[in-house]
DNA sequence: AGCACA
């Protein structure tokens, strides 16, 4: 005769331990509403995020008396209940208690599941995403995609972390290991330096180069400038490779002061990892504290003429240097990325002087690197970092690096968390005395503190 | 501003 099923209405609601919260805002934390109930009440349970806007939460209590005395203190009160300052409705769940509070976004986990509203897809570059989230621990993937909800990020920590919500929707993923298969501007792997860059996802990188007209577009290369400001401490051709080495292969380096300042350039085999290395790198440093910053254009030159093995170039792609360096042997069929032991550093007649770099310029151009560019400043807010060793600066960057080690700075490989990731070491396991392992990408910092 | 999850 009567329907069934028919909502429980405010008048006609039966009292119940489960009190439902709307008109949430939606960011508001699960400790948000424990304050705003616990004055009545011990809370067994909540579930958060509740309804299509999820703003909707509902809250268990001990005791039936004291979801009674919530509700019925609020029903009379010239004072309701808010939360950041929202007012928020409170009445009695149908439900007697909470099931299943916890959904998969909010078991903790090591991997990240971000929502970023309002911007599209090429609003937001990866990097950017990386420079933010290693605030809060070591970033060793990161997977993007557009989804109904938005632009999304999976971000996978080295370790569980501790991400509060910076105007960010995040919840954690069910994921316990992404599966990144190319660098790429949508995905990375900063872990894994042989994963391939995807030569079809680079589009998006390439964006801020071509203006409105397309007149702007600098001119592409294989081979990077770098200029190296604010060095405080030195920068070897090690450093270098290690720093430029997580982008792809580095053939050639050759680093040679110009105008009073240091310069090198980096060779890689193809414009497309050039390009990576250089929106990744822009305007960060190698070192904590603004030291040894980088500055990144493209070089006119696409084949450098680099002596072999000086202390101030190197050409990886030399197939002899196996029996030229004891520390290599058995390693020719390794790429050349890890073929460049340390001990290269003491070869002989490694006085540098300009002529170890003839690279091909086309006639009429003069290498030269225009020094107007200016830091890329990045103001983020700072996040103490949770993990030991670790550093975030909102206006400094640091690279990773190796040989030197600024005062004050601790290898990572004492005081940072310990990748288990072997395929970062150097084949062999070790690192050469002085020297910690490389670990994945450069962005985030490796020393401080 | 009006009830979760599978």
């Amino acid at each position: 005769m009567s329907t069934s099923g028919q909502p429980q209405f405010r008048y006609t609601q039966t009292p119940s331990k489960v009190l439902h919260l709307r008109n949430l805002p939606w960011e508001c934390t699960e400790e948000e509403l424990v304050e705003l109930c616990k004055p009545f009440g011990k809370i067994v349970n909540t579930k958060c995020n509740v309804g299509a806007n999820r703003n909707q939460a509902f809250v268990e209590f001990a005791d039936l008396n004291q979801a009674i005395s919530m509700n019925s203190y609020y029903a009379s009160s010239s004072e309701p209940a808010q939360a950041r300052g929202k007012t928020v409705y409170i009445q009695y769940s149908n439900r007697h208690e909470i099931v299943n509070n916890k959904s998969p976004g909010d078991v903790p986990g090591n991997v990240l599941l971000v929502t970023i509203e309002g911007v599209e897809a090429g609003d937001v570059s990866i990097d950017v995403i990386h420079l933010v989230f290693s605030a809060f621990g070591f970033v060793h993937k990161i997977a993007t995609f557009e989804k109904a909800a938005g632009f999304q990020a999976l971000i996978q920590y080295l370790l569980p972390g501790h991400v509060s919500s910076c105007h960010l929707r995040i919840s954690y993923s069910a994921h316990t290991d992404l599966n990144i298969k190319f660098q790429s501007h949508r995905s990375r792997d900063y872990t894994n330096p042989y994963l391939p860059v995807n030569p079809t996802a680079i589009e998006g990188t390439m964006q801020p180069t071509v203006g409105p007209d397309g007149k702007k577009k600098e001119l592409e290369s294989n081979v990077l400038l770098a200029s190296i400001g604010n060095m405080q401490y030195a920068v070897t051709v090690d450093v270098l490779h290690t720093v430029f080495s997580a982008f792809g292969t580095v053939q050639k380096i050759a680093i040679f002061e110009k105008n009073g300042g240091t310069q090198a350039l980096v060779q890689y085999p193809d414009v497309t990892t050039a390009a990576v290395a250089k929106e990744s790198l822009e305007g960060h440093c190698i070192y904590d504290g603004g030291y040894c910053k980088l500055h990144l254009s493209y070089s006119r030159h696409t084949d450098l003429n680099v002596k072999a093995f000086s202390d101030k170039s190197r050409d990886y792609t030399i197939p002899e240097m196996g029996y030229l360096v004891p520390q290599a042997t058995g390693l020719s069929s390794a790429p050349t990325v890890w073929a460049n032991p340390h001990a290269a550093q003491t070869f002989p007649g490694s006085d540098y002087s300009a002529a170890a770099v003839q690279a091909q310029v086309p006639p009429g151009q003069v290498p030269s690197w225009d020094p107007t560019g200016q830091v890329n400043s990045l103001t983020f807010a700072s996040v103490p970092g949770t993990f030991p060793g670790q550093t975030f600066s909102p206006t400094s960057s640091p690279a990773y690096s190796t040989a030197v080690i600024p005062p004050g700075s601790t290898p990572i490989a004492q005081t940072g968390p310990v990748s288990p990731v072997q395929a970062n070491m150097r084949p062999g396991g070790a690192s050469p005395p002085g020297l910690p392992p490389f670990y994945g990408y450069p962005l985030p910092p490796l020393y401080g503190q």
